[in-house]
DNA sequence: CAAATTTGCCTTACCGGTTAATTTTAGTAC
DNA sequence: GTACTAAAATTAACCGGTAAGGCAAATTTG
């Protein structure tokens, strides 16, 4: 079942020369004679010469090829970062080999064992939630592998970095829902320890506090598994709308949990603003087209996922090793839409 | 900056041993002793070894990756497929490589070279909207390369092929909308000559003659970049529903083509159903709650992934050729919301 | 015209792992 | 102690491409 290739011999073996010299007249070496080379030349074309990349990395010892961990395709910030990636790493002549960890940390080491095991020449990824031990990364780093992070980061590890300015989104939404007349306003977001959770919950709080509007602590609501189950999300609204004292606002923290909640509270049969408003991260084009549309913070993924890359191929092929890094913030777009419609245009 | 690895001679010398003894009893030889292996497996463990993955590519004469081409992932359901596929490739060993048409004959053609350039094992391809000439990868198949087609196929060559019941979901889509009490239906596709494109179109065509309703031609609308550019969905759109006698429904052809088309309704003005009734392919999770709730022809994605990606392998790993091929086409699912209410409860 | 230099190509070793062919070692039999 | 055999390990060749070093022929130089 294997589909053989034209390799080099069956050049040398063709023009009566050594694989050397053909090898070396296709890399357009001085010492090879310009007649040998022209001959070499359209041979290799008439033949479809292709070098096996396996043996050229075998000899060069490297692959050609960066490891993306994510935590799931399915999803429309992801999606985005991902090609982002993949439009620079072609143009630079890399290519991609995307793993999931759907969240879990158990995954993601297996799948960082696994992308190393495939030789790949450096990594991009975004942790999971359950992430809290960095060691599989640690000793990775340590080797020498570049490694890149973006959107959900670690201080723990000393590498370039790109994020959404997380911080200023949450603290930007938050000041719209304030001047949209909120004032109850809960936060949902991911698991606690993760980069994005403490940057979008500290511009939320600052707007609060700003505000002077005082925070109940009971209005933060972690879900541990980033969203990826419904149950959480649904115990955390359950626990925020079944209560005398409830919120007239949500603020959700990442795309997944924005798209749920949305269809949760359809589900259990809230009005969006009317009962409650909903404004949260996400990258959905729908938005617009959602009922109610969606005011939402925006990232700017596809960038993200381009910058990212372009760091990690700048550490693979620096000469010397890199000391200084950068840790990229890319601004946020916050978009009011009618489901956080201020106040007293609909009460 | 590389990133070395231990070897099998770190480990024989460690051992003062050969090195094709340390290959034979990591690989469990007859031609071992016990004590040796044991030492090997020892020793092995504690250096951390791992077997150079282009050693033994370039040995075995495969790579143990497959090479994916789609249109774009920045669409739910190819999205949904590569996850797919990505759990059986991962599950068995392989890993992919994506790569992205944008709906472009010159992409496709780059990116397959590309991707065997890159040596890979087989390939999953869903036709770019503008492939005519299939040259490219009927000389890829002569030669040997494993090829399955998904979502997009084509006649010309003979291989495995996944698709999802595009017929009878666009007959039964079409049949629910002429049940709702719809009988003008435009339809809105991709390019002439793509499969999905003939199979949805002769769904649509039979629902429609059977239920005696002329199908006027200039109701049917060909998006030759397959919904890429939002210009051609707002031409068919404006030309459908600028005139005196427009269609009371549009049946959509494509995920990108049904989102777009709700959006632009939105910015045209329309109201759906009341104006005009949508109902479209599309997998994205939120057709629930989008404004109103969009009925749709949902494919399953993740299911189509697998099941390529599992005959893929099996065509790779086949010991002796394969001369039968399978043309599996998976059910889709109609399922009715308010973008296609019947027209006696809200006319 | 011989010596020195340049040109143009070949031989060889290597990357890391696999495996056929072969040699060494140990064990048994006579 | 010799002959034979099975077991255990080594050597060498290979996958395809690269590159240092070597060598013969052609060209230049004194």
């Amino acid at each position: 079942m294997n589909f053989e290739a034209v390799t080099i011999k069956d050049i040398a073996r063709e023009l009566g020369i050594s694989a050397s010299a053909v090898s070396k007249a296709l890399k357009d070496s001085y010492e090879i004679s310009e007649k040998t080379k022209k001959a070499v030349l359209e041979c290799a074309k008439r033949l479809n010469y292709r070098p096996n990349p396996m043996a050229q990395s075998l000899k060069r010892g490297n692959s050609k090829s960066l490891g993306i961990v994510i935590s799931t395709i399915d999803n429309n910030f992801f999606a985005q970062v991902i090609n982002g990636m993949e439009s620079v790493a072609y143009s630079k002549n890399y290519n991609v080999i995307m793993t999931q960890t759907h969240e879990s940390y158990d995954l993601e080491v297996s799948n960082v064992q696994h992308l190393t095991i495939r030789a790949i020449d450096g990594l991009l990824i975004s942790l999971s939630n359950e992430t809290r031990d960095l060691d599989h990364l640690k000793k990775l780093h340590d080797k020498g592998l570049p490694i890149v992070f973006f959107d959900r980061v670690t201080d723990e590890i000393e590498t370039h970095k790109v994020i959404a300015d997380n911080f200023k989104g949450a603290y930007e939404a938050t000041n719209s829902l304030i001047n949209a007349g909120y004032r109850k306003i809960a936060h949902i977001t991911s698991s606690p320890h993760v980069s994005i959770t403490d940057d979008r919950l500290n511009g939320f709080r600052l707007a609060m506090s700003e505000n002077n509007i005082p925070l109940n602590e009971q209005f933060v609501k972690y879900c541990l598994h980033g969203g990826r189950d419904l149950n959480e999300i649904e115990k955390a609204l359950t626990e925020l709308l079944c209560s005398p004292d409830r919120p007239d606002a949500l603020f959700t923290a990442s795309d997944r949990i924005t798209t749920t909640t949305l269809s949760l509270l359809h589900k259990m049969g809230f009005k969006i603003p009317d009962d409650i408003a909903l404004l949260g991260f996400t990258n959905t084009s729908l938005a617009d087209v959602l009922n109610p549309s969606l005011s939402s913070v925006y990232q700017p993924a596809f960038e993200m996922g381009k910058k990212a890359t372009e760091m990690l191929i700048g550490l693979i092929e620096s000469k010397r090793p890199v000391r200084e890094f950068e840790k990229v913030a890319l601004p946020t777009e916050v978009i009011i839409r009618d489901s956080s419609k201020p106040v007293l245009v609909h009460k």
